[in-house]
DNA sequence: CCTTTTACTTAGAATGATTATA
DNA sequence: TATAATCATTCTAAGTAAAAGG
């Protein structure tokens, strides 16, 4: 059987050295890495301008200094500067549900299509859809994190040690070590932790009050072991690495169709304290523990039956559904209607090839675009009221770029996109401009002031005030598009081009942003590399700002930002005084050490401007996230041509896990246009 | 239809490793 | 040579959207 990896075939594997593995999975035209790829195959290039299109753009609100992006916006789009605020989390709890039973029920008032109800979308078998994914698939299985091994170190209560039984103190380690979190701050995740923990203790129990426990000594404890962790002899810190490497070399990867590939999460996610973003109702809730039977496999007929060591055990299922790609899966014990899955790596093929169908699609609203775009402007005007509040919230989803926004349950945290917006994110500002206000996945806050056209402005006003049946709406945290959701929007767009669904709009935007921003800018030539690549940074950022990637900022940076002031400061005087020693140096007209002191000014300027554009920068990207957008949203292949055009290293933009994601891009042509 | 289930992509924080700097 | 800053990786939560189910 061939199914079984030779060891050193799973050690270039886990090592990471994917590169031939890699490219291969491409096969339906190629023989070797040199070959043509899939990216050139599947498209017949077409070498066009670079797209410039009525892009949105948005300027963000959390961002202190908002005059450099400014000047280059098109006068069309600039944005009334925004009112300054922090950063995340506002309070915002909804006074009042209102009317959720209405809430939920809305939609459905009126009838179809709203315009042209042109070509309904026709079904076309995607990759989800129980076509054959693979038709041999051979793995290990999973990982299961080690059992909890028992520390004996005691709590407090009221003061004096309690002993706890293994399992009440597993649970009691695992509040202990958030001590430093912001969680502990966090009524309802101790709430939730609480009662969990209370019915852990059982009936009776000393402890009786969350109030009274100190769990310190713990927190201690385990700050203590992690510093002798740190400590540790090189030698003992390197075999114990051999060691874990070895234990899940096996885990690393999978066989799929003769060919090698990287699993990605083949760990089974460890208990713990489930840490929701936000204001996640279950927030400190216990996540137990997952065991085989609560897993279900994946497997082609006929390999082995991955092995687990829970010997009284049998995994849940095992199944050999070729038309999916997961490898395992197992119910999430915090919400119990979904689930966990393992799935193969960025890398695979299973990925790639999903990878360029959504970049191939992206591209092709390309060139639909212009009709959609006069589709639902068209739509403004209907007398269909569904079709009005469609066809505004189409403007928005291409022009800000918004998630769909699908209804939530009432037990997740309480977040908007698009077609879930409420009447108290939007705020209308004579004459035309719309100030949004809300918070979108992840409980990131979106807050953007954007000039709009006249006839959205009214209509959005409208919506504002009105339902579709002419009624006044009363509550601030009734749905603006009382008459739609995400699922509608998703069916009215697959009329405007086949296939088509919200969330390719934000792909397409990110990625045609890109490639116009990197075929405008104009540092090529005499510029250095390093240079070029700030300028591609600045592109990356404006796509990341377009998309709303935020990070939070990092905790060191206002003391980081303070000592790069401190440094500039005495740059700034030794550059003083070797102004006034060359001075000094061109009286007495040491001509020698009066170049030599020119040369050292020289030196020490170009110090100076590149520290003054390092903190800039530092400053300018401190809540804002690149990286996002750079893997899930800009197609490669705009990436890997314009390096090519100016000259730049690809690892230059690309760390080692993106080359190897996007291997299928790597040949494109330089003229590469999205 | 409308809701629920399933499968997949997208997301920021936390953690770990590497590199720059004092 | 330790410490800090940066960068990469891991982790798992939180979305989207299609299909299945009733």
């Amino acid at each position: 059987m061939e199914a079984a990896l030779a060891p050193e075939q799973i050690a270039e594997v886990a090592k990471g050295n994917v590169q031939s593995i890699a490219s291969e999975p491409i096969p339906t035209n190629s023989e070797s890495d040199e070959d043509m790829p899939l990216s050139q195959r599947a498209l017949k290039v077409q070498k066009q301008a670079p797209a410039v299109n009525g892009n949105a753009k948005r300027q963000r609100v959390n961002y202190k200094d908002s005059s450099d992006s400014e000047d280059d916006m098109p006068l069309k789009d600039k944005i009334v500067p925004p009112r300054a605020a922090a950063l995340q989390g506002s309070k915002r709890k909804p006074e009042s549900r209102s009317d959720p039973a209405h809430d939920k029920k809305r939609r459905k008032t009126q009838s179809q299509p709203a315009n042209g109800a042109s070509t309904a979308a026709r079904k076309k078998p995607g990759p989800q859809s129980g076509e054959k994914r693979w038709s041999k698939l051979c793995h290990s299985g999973v990982l299961f994190p080690p059992e909890y091994e028992a520390h004996g170190i005691q709590m407090l209560y009221e003061g004096k040690p309690v002993d706890l039984t293994p399992e009440q103190e597993e649970v009691a380690t695992m509040f202990a070590v958030m001590k430093e979190t912001d969680y502990m701050k966090h009524e309802r995740f101790l709430r939730n932790f609480w009662d969990a923990f209370k019915p852990i203790l059982g009936k009776g129990h000393v402890i009786r009050d969350l109030k009274k426990c100190d769990f310190s000594p713990i927190y201690e404890h385990h700050m203590a072991e992690r510093e002798k962790k740190k400590a540790m002899p090189k030698e003992e810190k390197v075999a114990l690495k051999a060691q874990k490497d070895a234990d899940e070399a096996k885990y690393k990867v999978a066989l799929v169709d003769g060919r090698q590939e990287q699993v990605g999460n083949f760990r089974v996610e460890p208990p713990g304290l489930f840490r929701g973003r936000g204001e996640h109702p279950k927030m400190g809730k216990l996540k137990k523990r997952v065991y085989p039977r609560d897993i279900t496999i994946n497997i082609g007929k006929g390999e082995p039956i991955p092995e687990h060591p829970f010997p009284g055990q049998k995994w849940k299922e095992v199944r050999h559904d070729n038309t999916v790609t997961w490898l395992a899966y197992w119910k999430d014990p915090i919400s119990q209607n979904s689930f966990k899955y393992v799935w193969l790596a960025a890398n695979s093929t299973f990925k790639s090839e999903g990878d360029l169908a959504k970049y191939e699609k992206a591209r092709k609203l390309k060139y639909h675009i212009d009709d959609i775009r006069a589709a639902y402007e068209k739509d403004w005007k209907s007398k269909d009221p569904r079709a009005r509040q469609m066809g505004v919230a189409l403007y928005f989803i291409d022009k800000l770029a918004l998630r769909a926004g699908h209804e939530k349950e009432e037990d997740e945290a309480d977040t908007v996109g698009c077609a879930s917006l409420k009447l108290e994110n939007v705020e209308l500002l004579e004459p035309e401009t719309i100030r949004f206000d809300f918070l979108g996945k992840d409980s990131i806050r979106y807050e953007n002031e954007v000039k709009v056209e006249r006839k959205v402005f009214q209509l959005v006003k409208e919506f504002s005030t009105h339902d579709a049946h002419g009624n006044k709406k009363k509550n601030r945290d009734a749905q603006l598009f009382d008459t739609m959701d995400a699922q509608d929007l998703n069916r009215r767009v697959k009329e405007l081009m086949d296939d088509l669904s919200v969330k390719v709009f934000r792909t397409y935007n990110a990625s045609i942003t890109l490639n116009r921003l990197l075929y405008e800018s104009i540092s090529e030539g005499s510029y250095s590399v390093d240079q070029r690549k700030a300028d591609y940074d600045r592109a990356n950022k404006e796509v990341a700002i377009l998309c709303n990637h935020q990070r939070a900022v990092n905790k060191a940076h206002a003391g980081q930002m303070e000592k790069m002031q401190g440094k500039m400061q005495s740059l700034m005087e030794e550059l003083h005084d070797l102004q006034a020693d060359l001075k000094a140096a061109r009286k007495s007209e040491k001509a020698g050490s009066a170049d030599a002191l020119q040369s050292r000014v020289e030196k020490k300027k170009q110090q100076i401007e590149k520290m003054e554009l390092q903190a800039k920068v530092k400053e300018d990207l401190k809540t804002v996230a690149l990286g996002t957008s750079k893997i899930n949203y800009l197609d490669p292949r705009i990436t890997v041509a314009w390096c090519k055009r100016n000259e730049v290293p690809i690892e230059k933009i690309f760390n080692k896990s993106l080359l190897s994601k996007f291997h299928w891009s790597m040949d494109v042509e330089p003229e590469f246009s999205f």
